[in-house]
DNA sequence: TTAAAAAACTAATATCCGTTAGTTTTGTAC
DNA sequence: GTACAAAACTAACGGATATTAGTTTTTTAA
């Protein structure tokens, strides 16, 4: 009989959130069934919900887990001392960091929360437009402070958002650009441009 | 007996194609069935079959067509007597255009592609990958005249490109900003950056 | 050793899917 | 009007889906 294999601190069910995770990534969440989860965690399909509730509710855990990490960093970012156009900085920084950390939790989440159910879906956009808020604030106060040009905050936010989710296409094991000198390229091009 | 309604010199075929797109984007590829579609068409599921082969024959048709749209505006770049840091503007330019013109299609090129069958997928991916090419080539080139900050040509493109993808998440109808202004704004942060 | 709880299994359900077959209605050309 | 083609329809197919019910095996704790 077949079982689940943990490590460390790991319950079962994160372990499946985990394959889950690698299994939308690759092949969609409405692609991807739950007989071929269970394959990749090695047991027949009905033996996960002894371990979960439903498929959907593994695209919650997954979406609400990465959307509470962006969360808690911008929330330290905001309370320290650093200029306006430092902390923008650091967002893109965390940002490049928990993607390369959290790869396919992250590019679920930003690919597949439009099949949450409500009112799962109706809270994850309340959050990342209150994220989103907090950043164009980060914007608008380095433009009074003279430190940022006078952008249009909401495009500018648009552009570094969008511009870090580029590191989805990002050839992890390709040996094209290491990860450091990709994030620190991509700050200085949104920052500093690429034009002499 | 319902009829498929046709506008100008579209066939019926051009007709589904559109509707696809449209439901493509608001439900994504594996989730939209051919029922929902042929009720946003007007007429029952397999009447669709009289104009169309399959469903997966919709998605090649909507990947091609706005491939090869963004592989006609790069050839007309590469053959003009621009500098290199004005054609890499022109390419920013263009691609926030094709985005407003053809919103829905672009949206499901660029998220369901993977969902192309073969031959189809690795052509797709072929093509893909020949456009960044030619788009590294003028940032290498306007290296070399010193036009450009000597950056890496694959984050540069990298960055370029999904930047202008995030028009994704532009709200069309809110007032809050015009496509020109997004425009100027996203050329102006992407080639000059923000901080002053 | 034994009782209880956890976690695996097999079998089955109702539902939905893309698509085909066969038929009927509608539009077109003489 | 009549013949033919185009395009709609209804009915149905085989297969896949998430999930449930009920049972058996394994692990845990005393």
């Amino acid at each position: 009989m077949a079982k689940i294999q943990t490590e460390n601190n790991n319950t079962k069910k994160d372990v499946i959130i985990q394959k889950a995770a690698q299994l939308f990534k690759s092949n969609s969440y409405t692609a991807s069934s739950m007989r071929e989860l269970a394959d990749l965690v090695g047991v027949e399909a009905p033996s996960l919900y002894n371990h979960i509730g439903s498929k959907s509710e593994l695209l919650q855990e997954i979406c609400f887990k990465i959307g509470n990490r962006f969360i808690d960093q911008v929330e330290k970012i905001k309370t320290n001392e650093l200029s306006m156009a430092e902390k923008i900085e650091s967002v893109i920084r965390f940002h490049i960091e928990i993607m390369a950390e959290n790869f396919d939790e992250v590019f679920v989440a930003n690919h597949e929360w439009k099949h949450l159910k409500e009112p799962f879906l109706s809270e994850f956009l309340n959050i990342r437009r209150n994220y989103e808020k907090t950043l164009m604030g980060f914007i608008e106060q380095g433009i009074e402070k003279k430190e940022i040009k006078p952008v249009n905050p909401y495009v500018a936010v648009l552009t570094i958002l969008s511009a870090v989710r580029g590191l989805e296409f990002w050839q992890r094991n390709k040996k094209n650009v290491s990860l450091q000198e990709l994030e620190n390229d991509m700050v200085q091009q949104l920052l500093n441009g690429i034009v002499k």
